[in-house]
DNA sequence: TAATATAGTATGTTTTGCCTAACAATGCAA
DNA sequence: TTGCATTGTTAGGCAAAACATACTATATTA
């Protein structure tokens, strides 16, 4: 039992949930017309899906007042934006796509893949970062990098 | 103009052409029931599928009889199919998960990634396979690789 | 304070993809 | 060749996620 799982959030709850997040960063509250714009969504459905993260006790809402995280919401929220990022990272920095390309599949491909995938891209963004060189294959380096940074 | 493209599929019709060219290739004719099962879907549900699949051109289909691709279909299925094996291969024996695990990742994360990421990532695994050491930087390495090799 | 602009909500519809249950076709076996 | 099991289709529904339109609440400001 390693952690205790938020019942899964569907893709677009995923979507609403990282909007939130960015949003409460960049301006300390999150408004239902900005996320409507931040996701090219209309208020009307800004609406219920707050109300379904709500529910879930992900944020707290009130009709007419900011929507901010709940504690659960922003552990919940770190973990999407996390993938996001190392995503991104892969596809820009190991890959060599460009920007704009890198963040729209990583928007695409985050909610497709759970944790222990991640965790390992991010280990291997690390090593493919950190190394440089060496006399053995790759597989054999990424593996002993595993064992030893694990 | 490098390729007409076929009017994107959804997720859930990849799938189904995948399932078709992938039972094709192993019976010889590809049923129904067969696709359901694969699948694990309703036998309604593949009715509906095919008779979306044949309305897009990419499939033979009539009632009662056994399903196959038109050229069409077969070039199209040809590129979710490389699509998935790249994946696969990437997350098996770059990453180093677990066939199981990178079977599944690869199944839902294929329908994110368009052609040119899935391209550089072939690539990638082809130079990561390839290249045993050497003096530089991986991003410098690959880069160079994908200039000489692409 | 009343008018108006802005923000939020309710309602009803659409699309997609799946389901179950009932019905139709096919084909094998007695 | 009749009869039953298997396979395929149809019909009817449900749920998620989005939309547009119309209505309500709040806030601003004249």
């Amino acid at each position: 039992m390693t952690q205790i799982k938020t019942q899964k959030l569907s893709a677009s709850l995923e979507d609403y949930l990282e909007a939130i997040f960015n949003l409460a960063a960049k301006n300390a509250v999150a408004r239902s017309k900005d996320i409507a714009d931040q996701l090219a969504v209309s208020r009307a459905s800004v609406t219920g899906a707050l109300r379904a993260l709500s529910k879930k006790g992900l944020i707290h809402y009130k009709p007419y007042d900011v929507v901010s995280l709940t504690e659960k919401g922003r552990v919940e929220a770190g973990r999407i934006i996390r993938r996001h990022t190392v995503l991104e990272s892969f596809f820009k920095d190991i890959l060599g796509l460009n920007p704009q390309l890198a963040r729209e599949s990583a928007c695409r491909a985050e909610h497709a893949l759970g944790q222990r995938v991640v965790g390992r891209l991010m280990k291997y963004i690390e090593f493919a970062t950190i190394q440089t060189s060496a006399g053995n294959s790759r597989a054999s380096e990424f593996a002993h990098f595993c064992k030893t940074q694990g």
